[in-house]
DNA sequence: AGTGTCATGTCAGTTACTGACATCACCTGC
DNA sequence: GCAGGTGATGTCAGTAACTGACATGACACT
């Protein structure tokens, strides 16, 4: 049985994650120590760093089950490079439906007002086209070309989540992203 | 005059950077605490904190000036934000002539071995989109197409700049970073 | 000489993060 | 049932980044 003293409770990651977003959207990222958003919990400051790798990554779980359907979307091959990106994009899209977009903005709300976090952002998706890099290289791709389709891919999706997050926008995140990305070709035409 | 004591033998920052720079190369830059790079530079760890916001930011001070050369290198009107863009990547390849080179290299082999420091790059060339993005609508070109064209920019000058300090590469950054953009012009045609 | 200014030193404190070891619910074999 | 193993958690001590408050000392100006 699931006692209510807090060790055992069960789901302390997401206990962790929901408390720290929570606290974060009220007090501030800098404002939220460790040591509340564990007590929020009910659990310990080093629990929480046995969880997640450091303070910033409590927001950035999702990051890895996003790299995987990125680049589960990818066809498995193609003539050129960026067929294969739009594929990978398509297949990100799913990933944010409608009923996520509060969430989402909230999130980003966070993220926008601090460094720190825009850091870490910036960071998996840099991640995302190295990896990105890696598959188009595994499909052929040479890899100057390869590289510059990565980064143009993580370009469009950043701009469209941008967007999409905006507020006001209504646009689904497909339409988003379809519409960015034929800008992006018609600037290079 | 200037003694030899430590205070006030002028240059501290240059000091601070220089001391930083050589203990990250040999010790790495987790090995390496403030208060070495400090005692290195005859300096006290509260004053290497004057200088520099944080410890990472030894190793970026020159990106404000790399900044204000980027946003000098646009023109001050052309019809297509591309014709912008190219414009500014061309004066930028002059802040990187050949004799700069092996720097370049150390510092980014010293960037190359950690996150935090990836972060940190990340972030001033996000920053620099920003600025080009602003810099653009200033100039006529609506939003969208402007935040595009400048992250399309910053993508070009970031993968140049990798070819540039790879082992072995010969080729000037001015030629590099032509030779990038005819590719992404051919990729998304 | 007197005075102000500015970079630096000194010191105390907070917080992120880590390693070592103890604890306690649960499960497993018997 | 009960002995022992396992895994998540707690406890504690320590390091290092970073900050605020205040002292100090060289220099410039008068």
């Amino acid at each position: 049985m699931m006692g209510a003293m807090g060790r055992w409770q069960g789901g302390a990651s997401e206990r962790l994650r929901d408390a720290a977003l929570g606290l974060f959207l009220t007090q501030g990222y800098d404002g939220t120590t460790v040591a509340e958003i564990a007590a929020a919990a009910d659990l310990t400051e080093r629990t929480f760093f046995r969880h997640f790798a450091d303070k910033r990554e409590v927001l950035f779980v999702d990051g890895d089950e996003f790299e995987r359907v990125f680049l589960g979307g990818l066809p498995d091959q193609a003539d050129d490079p960026m067929t294969l990106i739009v594929g990978a994009l398509d297949g990100a899209a799913g990933l944010f439906p409608e009923e996520r977009r509060p969430w989402s903005r909230a999130r980003q709300s966070v993220i926008a007002a601090n460094h720190a976090l825009q850091e870490r952002e910036l960071l998996k998706m840099s991640s995302l086209a190295v990896a990105l890099t890696r598959a188009l290289t595994a499909r052929g791709v040479d890899a100057a070309s390869a590289a510059l389709a990565a980064e143009t891919g993580v370009t469009v999706f950043r701009t469209s989540f941008a967007l999409w997050v905006a507020e006001g926008e209504r646009r689904t995140f497909k339409e988003i992203q379809n519409a960015v990305l034929a800008r992006l070709q018609a600037l290079l035409a």
